[in-house]
DNA sequence: ACCTTTGGTTACCTTTTGAAACTAACCAGT
DNA sequence: ACTGGTTAGTTTCAAAAGGTAACCAAAGGT
């Protein structure tokens, strides 16, 4: 592992009222994989790429019922987030009602697999790891 | 995907005091994937799995020198959380001053080349997201 | 008796996230 | 014109996660 690899100050530029951007931000480019593992470190990030990954081209309202316990305002964040960083791209079709439909971009595809592969560990270790979890007591 | 697949209530027994386990669990085992993957979600678990998987057994102190800016408090929790899936194990040494390192068990590094995964695809590809980011002013 | 070290824990406070009500824009029915 | 319904958000305020800094326990040195 190189020196400084890890370590960084992150500073958020979150704004709690979301007046501006609304977008999660940590600058300082010095630690490469923080930067961006940072963004999938949130709690929703992952879910979206998987969920879109598994179907496309989806709506707003269609992902917050498929995660299900996603708020509005998270859903938000998140979506414009991964569009900020060209992961999924947004797109407004001036229907009535208005749709909007997100999908993943190229970049996006291309960290699709990796994601998989988390979700298919967790999903063949997790009975296990319940089990392990209920145990200790420490 | 499955139905129900994302589809949960989390319910978080996190104790904001610390008093009995201070270990972070999801219960309901309804979703595989976001009840190991909320875990991995967390802001520091990532980085101490690739910490771990760089430098095998490490220290308490050491693990936060490391990381440099993880509070004592989120670093305890992040391993009891990490050890109570069996992701890591915690070996003390009766010496003087104390000695505990922590390192990976089976499972663990089983996890860990996913994470690697996601790490390099992260290095990659920041260069670019961070110049993406920087454009993007929605 | 006092200081040092490691690996924590505790109380207190700030930042991030969640829940729920509200808005904008537009249409359909009455 | 008025009521109600739709989607895609925003806003407000409370709850949870995380950060800061002080404290503890155990042993060893001086």
């Amino acid at each position: 592992m190189k020196p400084g690899f890890i370590h960084e100050t992150v500073v958020d530029f979150q704004l709690n009222t979301m007046k501006k951007s609304s977008v999660k931000f940590s600058p300082s480019d010095k630690c490469p994989v923080r930067t961006v593992l940072d963004r999938l470190g949130d709690k929703w990030s992952v879910l979206v790429i998987l969920l879109l990954g598994a179907k496309g081209s989806v709506r707003f309202n269609h992902i917050q019922k498929e995660i299900g316990d996603v708020s509005q305002k998270m859903l938000t964040i998140t979506l414009k987030s991964l569009e900020a960083d060209g992961i999924v791209s947004r797109h407004v079709f001036a229907e009535v009602p208005i749709r909007v439909e997100y999908r993943l971009t190229e970049r996006g595809e291309s960290l699709l697999p990796h994601i998989q592969q988390l979700s298919d560990w967790a999903e063949e270790n997790m009975r296990q790891i319940l089990k392990d979890r209920k145990q200790y007591v420490a």
